[in-house]
DNA sequence: CGGGACATGTAACACGTTACATGATTAG
DNA sequence: CTAATCATGTAACGTGTTACATGTCCCG
């Protein structure tokens, strides 16, 4: 099956070294929101511009008051590989803080970028509805703890969003609904292409509806 | 950073090697539902009971009539992997059939392990509300095609599930409502996890009114 | 003669998960 | 004595993505 000659690693067929991109997001979609990435980046700032992984992993312990880990759950294990990350990306630094003979804390602290990926990112709605469940919660977390105003804006603009997303799929409902009838061959897939579509749009006016709800949830919060 | 003397692979501190459990599925979590695997049984059986890759692999085509491509995408490098994963799990056989100068085709045919399991999967609803939007879609894509009847006890079962994760939801609504207004302090991260379970509940009753709408999609289209 | 369809694959890399390693302290 | 908590990490493995390899046939 796979006893062809394969060219050398990292080769070409005239042994020339390749540059080879690195393999990055598909070409059609949007960019990964990396929610757990910018979660910390949220968490450092939360708990007052510093702290170690150890006190980040319990805010993603699914028992945790403030409820993050009820939406977003890391393990200990990628946590550390995602602050390296953050690191190599130079939106966090990180201070070694010695604790006796305990083994020493990784002090992590935003850098300015750091700070200024953060505010992007809580200021952007998502794009897809699908991501509404993860991305736009946890952005919605960090939000209403950080900043009420941001988060409301957040939400009005999240709204928008959906209702041209809700937009988009009742044209092609109706495009769909223009080319009916005729073909009873045609007809099964026109009624599976339908209910999907039937499906993201009641998806979407619930989203829509949610986002409506919370938005007047302002000072119903002490009542 | 990484200057610490660790363990040779595969040895523990007294040099005998260890057996490794496959990392399989998180501990917690319901087990994967593969549906691109699934999805590919499904097709070999539409296509009558025997195809080859690239056919296959036509079918993902977001612009393929058929309409799977628009809900799961499969790249071409994956799908030969999957096949060959399905061939090792024994769910299909695999024969090369000769094409004069072209590269042979590798046919590939359903075993009797191979139909069971398809026969299983079609019949079992998601447990998630999320895997609404693709596990269950390509169910219901092929059970359209290849059952009519198994399509509507797929969506009444569907229907029943979705019941009884928004009647759970409801349940923890309520159980929220109990211990509110006394403490101000906990209230933000009150209303934080009540805007989730809200969610939640808006989503699952949006799908719950979709499946009912569908089952009622006999020939045809509601207003 | 160039480009697309046909037809099958591998190489490199990122990422998530499980399991394991290390080693002190504190609670039962 | 044993387990949990504190605190950090690595090893192995599966899997998905991008990019590239290989060759024929057919169309304009």
């Amino acid at each position: 099956m796979s006893g062809m000659a394969a060219a050398a690693p990292g080769t070409n067929g005239n042994g020339q070294a390749r540059e080879r991109k690195p393999p990055g997001h598909r070409r059609g979609a949007a960019p990964p929101e990396m929610p757990a990435e910018h979660a910390l980046l949220g968490l450092i700032t939360l708990t007052g511009g510093e702290a170690h992984g150890y006190e980040l992993a319990r805010h993603f312990d699914p028992a945790h008051p403030l409820g993050l880990g009820e939406i977003l759950r890391l393990e200990q294990s990628m946590l550390y590989q995602h602050l390296k990350k953050l690191e190599r990306q130079g939106w966090l630094t990180v201070s070694l803080q010695p604790q006796g003979t305990r083994p020493p804390r990784q002090m992590y602290r935003l850098t300015e970028a750091g700070r200024a990926e953060l505010r992007r990112w809580l200021a952007e709605p998502v794009a897809r509805t699908r991501e509404i469940r993860l991305e736009f919660l946890v952005k919605l977390f960090f939000a209403l703890q950080l900043d009420r105003d941001r988060a409301a804006r957040l939400i009005a603009d999240q709204e928008d969003v959906s209702r041209g997303i809700a937009a988009d799929l009742e044209a092609q409902l109706a495009s769909l609904a223009g080319r009916a009838g005729d073909d009873p061959a045609a007809t099964t897939e026109l009624t599976f292409r339908r209910m999907v579509l039937e499906l993201r749009l009641d998806q979407t006016r619930a989203v829509t509806a949610w986002l409506n709800a919370i938005s007047g949830t302002r000072g119903a919060a002490r009542a």
